[in-house]
DNA sequence: CCTACCGATCGGTAGG
DNA sequence: CCTACCGATCGGTAGG
């Protein structure tokens, strides 16, 4: 079973490659497990608030330890935006791709308000649900990075809520939302992403709930 | 014009009683300073992410001489809450009053509708208009006071958004807002509250703009 | 990835 | 309110 012999010449000589920068090594699982106890800290304390020896013992570590997997800490901030917009990114297209095989399956179409059901019931999940530390930490802590990160994460960001865009327009052509839909989006997720402050999973409301009371507040009843 | 000899015994008395607190001193306009520096810096950069050394410089002061007015740091960032929830009532009750002024002075009602576009308006001005660091910080920097200090803040706020709820049990009743009138204050103030995130004064929108997209994304038509 | 460490900065205080 | 200062903590690194 030994790689060094029956791997082909091709990837042989890749092992030559550059050495990967500290942030994008993954050795093992001890990376993943830094960015989770460093997205569950940077949520709780904040990132100035949080020390990079804080992070290290909650991820089992010696305090210089966190600076072999990253080149310092606001780069592991960045890290943990960047895997909590990919994480939400698909998340939200395969929820998109379940609803619309299953209204497929029903011999239905889905239509625009089905859509936006099924945008903030997935962004509800990744906001608040198990494992949602890391998007909580992008919306409130992006002031931390540095320019250039922050457009990395736009970017991301952008990407997400495209998938928006249309089903907003179109709710906006058929009378169900009122006013310019790009400030309407904006004024959406304030009123999704403001459940980070007050959510209680321990409440009797679900994140179905939630999703009910949203789609009630911002769209107008069917023609 | 020597008060020490023109004061009654009983103001005189006065004199000897129990000095106040640090934070409660208010030594010409020397505590206002440091309150409005504190506040701008917080909302830059955090609570966490600011140094009291900082904040006097900001205040044209010495490292130290913050102390003299605050007993640490904390009680600096619940004085600039607590001032900042003061503020905001004083001007949601202002913005009411002269509202109700106003219809009264031409023979109308206030309506239910009208009354939520004020509260909304005067919401935006606390949070967007000029002087406006005070409630962005208690609304992103809550966590980093202690419990009970987070008390304190909170019953003001209770206060604050007490003026809403029956506002917002009224547009229920008319059928103009739809579902449980408390998440939808819950969904409306975080629709109002994100614009912090992305309003941008120089912008082509006006807060009145914002003011009447709010309404016609929450509000039903009338009936 | 650990050990041992450095320079810088921080909240806070004594004493005037 | 300033001067001078303390102990603690922090981000980060060398060397293995």
């Amino acid at each position: 079973m030994s790689a060094s012999v029956s791997l082909p010449p091709a990837q042989r000589r890749s092992r030559g490659r550059p050495r990967k920068t500290a942030d994008e090594r993954d050795d093992g699982n001890r990376r993943q497990l830094l960015l989770r106890a460093a997205a569950g800290l940077f949520r709780q304390q904040g990132f100035a608030g949080t020390s990079t020896r804080d992070i290290a013992a909650a991820a089992g570590m010696q305090p210089g330890s966190p600076f072999y997997h990253f080149e310092n800490k606001e780069a592991l901030l960045a890290a943990v935006m960047t895997e909590g917009m990919e994480r939400a990114t698909r998340h939200q297209a395969a929820a998109m791709q379940a609803a619309a095989d299953a209204a497929l399956q029903a011999g239905r179409v889905l239509g625009a308000r089905d859509c936006l059901q099924v945008l903030v019931r997935s962004h509800f999940d990744v906001l608040l649900g198990p494992e949602s530390d890391f998007i909580p930490v992008m919306l409130y802590e992006w002031r931390s990075i540095s320019a250039p990160q922050r457009e990395a994460v736009n970017r991301l960001r952008s990407g997400y809520e495209a998938a928006w865009v249309p089903v907003l327009q179109a709710l906006h052509a058929q009378g169900a939302l009122q006013g310019d839909p790009s400030l309407a989006r904006l004024m959406i997720f304030g009123a999704l992403n403001w459940a980070v402050q007050w959510y209680d999973p321990t409440r009797r409301a679900t994140l179905d709930d939630l999703t009910h009371a949203a789609l009630q507040l911002f769209l107008k009843e069917p023609a």
